[in-house]
DNA sequence: GCAACCAATTTTGCATTCATTTTTTGTCTT
DNA sequence: AAGACAAAAAATGAATGCAAAATTGGTTGC
């Protein structure tokens, strides 16, 4: 049994929806680059799985030469690694890796968050206030899926709020990096923890409203921090209980 | 007068000693990634002039193929841009391009700061502090030269300290996007500055002494905040002043 | 029965080739 | 003489071809 990439029968379906921080429109190389990116942070290939160019020229109907180019760049953004004569792998992410993803992801943030107390506008504030609410009442119905989505728009939005393109897109690629492990692992996060975040979301719309640079920068680092706990320590039941990856088995 | 790229006889001379984040060894395609990376980081080719692709395979001594992929990580990386059926060109960057790209480098460093006061040993401060002094005495000395490499010696070390390894990565991939504007405008700070400089890194030093992560992650965004502002200002005069870029002439 | 070895097949890495697109250059018109 | 148009030349984007390396399967020897 040799692990292998789902047959989707079409092609990868994604209309290439994707962030669109360096996409190249006309070119097939940057309509391939995107859409497999979707395709692997999507989790569609188990970690450590092969990544068979053949394969995948056929799903995509393409040649080999710009899917080597996509794979190239891919493995450049860290999502997957290319071994000399040996094809291209999903990148497995040890528990370290993670670690050290969830840190700078928090520096990340924590960043975003001294720059918007310098631009930020204050409808800009309130429709992060409004987002806020909104994942409050999803807390309440414990409504884990909209939950997420709310939350991730409302970090979206102090990002945004940085203005500073160079910063939105380094996010954005850590971000899809964290999404593949989120999307294989099912990540949950334990429904104790939704009542100490919502807590640090109202501190964070505090010092964001008084525009609290440094204040704001330790809070939204500290929010970080305690998610990357709950993700890694979710993650290691994960990988205990689930059956070996695809990689070693 | 087209824009050309220097003839220098021999290829590109640089042993591929580059950072070592994401060396492939053994493919020529990553031997070439690296050797092209330093030669446009070293500003080789003006900015925003064309990157033949014929030009460079002669050059190197390859086809187009593996270059065409390093070009593509290349232009991931935000060094250079490619215009659809028009090549590839060096990325010009605009004063708004490098305030944004200093401040999101003051984020990493603030980051790092705050990472080092968890981990750092106290030799690793002593060594730093070494540098320090080391670095006071090439100010004294007026010696602009030594003072910057010092200089980046600290900065680095404190990433280093930071047990981060893809922070280190990044890290170090947007200082290449800077040092190659550094090598282009010839970047001098005044020394009125230097004094300012050497104060913070005192500060610097303390915070860190005390292992004070807030603290010293305020200290050296600010830091960097200023150096933004002398080498933005710097660079609007030498651009203003030099003749008009490659590009546009 | 198991491990080690060797041949066949597959896969990778790079060069070469082909089709478009862009750029240049030469000519013609006004 | 200047501008516009058209053909030639060059460059780009992608496909194909070929040599080298790795994986697979089968066989042999212990």
């Amino acid at each position: 049994m040799k692990p292998t990439i789902p047959e989707t029968g079409m092609p990868i379906a994604r209309p290439a929806t994707g962030n669109d921080a360096d996409r190249q429109e006309t070119s097939l190389h940057g309509e391939i680059l995107l859409r497999l990116r979707d395709y692997v942070v999507e989790g569609n290939i188990p970690d450590g799985a092969r990544v068979p160019e053949r394969q995948l020229c056929e799903m995509l109907g393409i040649s080999r030469t710009p899917l080597r180019e996509a794979l190239k760049v891919l493995a450049a953004e860290g999502l997957i690694e290319l071994l000399p004569n040996r094809g291209a792998r999903v990148r497995q992410l040890s528990e370290r890796d993670l670690e050290e993803l969830f840190d700078v992801m928090a520096g990340l943030e924590s960043l975003a968050g001294r720059l918007a107390c310098e631009a930020i506008t204050d409808e800009e504030i309130a429709a992060i206030e409004r987002l806020h609410y909104k994942m409050y009442g999803h807390y309440l119905n414990s409504d884990m899926h909209n939950y997420f989505q709310v939350n991730q728009r409302i970090h979206e939005s102090i990002v945004a709020a940085a203005r500073n393109e160079t910063l939105r897109a380094t996010y954005a690629s850590f971000a899809g990096r964290i999404r593949r492990v989120r999307y294989s692992a099912n990540f949950a996060r334990k429904r104790q923890r939704w009542g100490e975040a919502m807590r640090e979301h109202e501190a964070i719309l505090d010092a964001l409203r008084r525009r609290a640079p440094s204040e704001l920068s330790d809070i939204l680092f500290q929010h970080l921090r305690n998610k990357r706990s709950a993700a890694i320590e979710h993650l290691a039941t994960v990988r205990d209980t689930n059956a070996p990856t695809a990689a070693t088995g």
